[in-house]
DNA sequence: CAGTATCCCTCATGATACTG
DNA sequence: CAGTATCATGAGGGATACTG
């Protein structure tokens, strides 16, 4: 039955799922996907391959539960692979999939966006907290 | 001092927030958008702008009190305005701010890569658990 | 209509300790 | 090194009831 385009197959999914339907399963992805540890790892793992313990390092402040879970779900959902290479110690290494990939764009705006906007939404919570009591 | 161009700005505000690092108050303003409501939220009022009602209506299964709190949020970081039309009974409708619309964009992508790649997800997922025990 | 105020409870997350 | 296991806490978020 492959008479579907990979184009329309990206249409019909368009129309099959719609997150502002409560029962609708993308509200789950969008969930993960706007994890602020997702955003933070896929980001750190596009920059390159990267073992547990760099990930702990780069993402400062990750505990070291959040990262297991983390990337346990990321490659759950096909975002990231998970590379054991037998020795001692062994050695794991974490990297982007071609749908982590694909999605990468997306992480590193959000990303980026924070980053750049920091101080306008400062000053507009400095004008709301002053305007309004405290 | 307004020696420095809005582009330059941009570029100092690159430097000086580093999502990466853990005190930055860039984590806060990270996880604030990446909140599943924030994102559902800002794509309706790109719509249209909407009142109370109407937006609860729109992002489904949403609660009272998480419409108020997340609108609440996004009023006070400036990126949703609210205006008050006295009446009885009185009306109240939110629209998105100039930065609230800046950020629309990335909120579009994350939501529609959701949508566009629930398939692939669960498709992996499939694999994962299959492969893995149950 | 557009909220505010409570109660309550689950789950997400952190801290700590242990292991192959 | 790369985790797993356990415990503890508090914030997130739903349900319900009340108000200008």
């Amino acid at each position: 039955m492959a008479t579907r385009t990979a184009a329309q197959q990206r249409v019909d999914a368009k129309l099959r799922y719609d997150a502002y339907v409560a029962e609708c399963p993308t509200r789950h992805l969008l969930d993960r996907i706007s994890d602020k540890w997702t955003s933070l790892l896929i980001n750190a793992l596009a920059e390159q391959p990267r073992r547990f313990g760099e990930l702990s390092r780069r993402v400062a402040g990750i505990s070291q539960k959040m990262l297991t879970q983390t990337l346990r779900n990321l490659e759950r959902d096909g975002l990231v692979s998970r590379t054991v290479t037998p020795a001692v110690p062994v050695r794991v290494e974490y990297a982007l999939t071609p749908l982590g990939l694909d999605l990468l764009p997306v992480m590193q705006a959000i990303k980026a966006w924070a980053e750049a906007n920091m101080e306008e939404v400062l000053a507009a919570r400095a004008d709301y907290d002053s305007a309004n009591g405290s």
